[in-house]
DNA sequence: CGAGCGCGATTTGTATACAATAACCACGCA
DNA sequence: TGCGTGGTTATTGTATACAAATCGCGCTCG
């Protein structure tokens, strides 16, 4: 994408992502054109893909809001990065080569160092994290599997970047990645699947004990504001 | 959609699936404005979509090129579609409303009724099976697994939509609908599952026989043009 | 003869003006 | 008071002009 669209796109993410506008709130295309210091033209191209990666909705008459998602969103959401993810670990386990494996193993020592800082390092981590799944993704040779993952990662690393990760949940999670290493030099997709399956159910169990208790109610219009 | 936008779309992808034009071929943003008699902002909007859907591809300087699938980019579609529309069906046979489930027999009687015509109304046969997937994946009640399914789906139907079906692949098919029905009222998930699958597989192997032999190669480069 | 280079033509990207549509608010009427 | 209804403002959608990037081709120079 192009210069000026590409900025845009990141300039309202960061925006958005970084709190000063509540989920809920209306956006307009003006606003954000001159946030971003572009014309309307590339803040709608940008627009669309956040939409797309479903940080932000329309209403049903077109008008433009930050996307509220509920606990039962992202318990969708995970469910499928599950699925398909569990998918692309397995393929990977073919398909990694001795120095992709050793790449990994390259990253997840990273990413054991920043959370065995103290502080952990939780921004460090989560770039090492990305790396590692990306890397394993890129490994199972499905270009159509990778674009749709891309949709489902992005939106909820996303949520609120900070504070939900304990120490002994980022350890973990270094715990599952060297056990994932350790599948994929085995070259047992079945592992590998069972590993990613498990690290990812986990994850969305830090991420649900963040959100808020089970709601049971659907609840999630954007449009209707009655109450 | 705004009126132009949608119509460019349509138009967009009427034009590319009647094949008039050569898949691989440029395509470009005036071309497409003349032929849908709207102005480049909306065709790019319409474009934008299309290339999600896999219909057209970029080159990396950003032209634009009608989408060239190759037997593995199909086979890689429908173990993705397969995945997402198995768990839909799981899902489904939990959440299903008797109602639903009757509205799914008729949807099938009249596809039935087009296979059994001489000769069958393929274009009759392709929007009852439209429908009657579309019908189980709503009921899984999913938003973000339909949005998926939608980029996958769409695409292949489209693929010179014509004399690939033999009466006895529609008759299967129509079987298979038959008893995805009967797995529901059961309220049989594990059946449900299984039967997609083995629908999905088949239909995979009648789009392969169509397409050509197994390729081995990778092969599918849109861009470098050297022989 | 071939590899790099420059320049006109083509194509995509961005800004801006204007058109269409939807929300808002105030007013009048039952 | 409650609810339509008209006009006014805010917001999104489209067209068009221009800017930036890219391509293709012929040319020069080694």
């Amino acid at each position: 994408m192009s210069r000026a669209s590409e900025h845009a796109y990141a300039a309202i993410r960061a925006h958005v992502l970084s709190g000063t506008v509540a989920a809920g709130e209306q956006l307009t295309e003006d606003q954000l054109a001159q946030i971003t210091g572009v014309s309307r033209t590339p803040v709608r191209e940008a627009v669309r893909r956040l939409e797309d990666e479903l940080l932000l909705v329309r209403s049903d008459t077109k008008r433009l809001f930050v996307a509220d998602w509920s606990r039962d969103d992202i318990e969708e959401m995970f469910v499928l990065r599950q699925m398909l993810e569990c998918h692309a670990a397995e393929r990977a386990a073919k398909r990694l080569s001795r120095e992709q494996i050793a790449a990994l193993e390259v990253l997840n020592r990273d990413l054991t160092a920043a959370v065995e800082q103290s502080p952990p390092d939780v921004a460090r981590f989560l770039e090492a994290n990305r790396a590692f799944h990306e890397a394993i993704i890129d490994a199972a040779h499905s270009p159509r599997l990778g674009q749709l993952l891309a949709r489902l990662v992005e939106a909820p690393v996303v949520l609120r970047t900070a504070r939900i990760y304990s120490q002994s949940d980022l350890r973990q999670s270094a715990r599952d990645h060297d056990e994932l290493v350790a599948a994929f030099a085995a070259r047992d997709g079945d592992w590998a699947r069972a590993v990613m399956g498990s690290h990812l159910r986990r994850a969305f169990h830090t991420f649900a004990r963040a959100v808020g208790p089970k709601t049971d109610e659907a609840a999630n219009d954007q449009d209707s504001g009655e109450p």
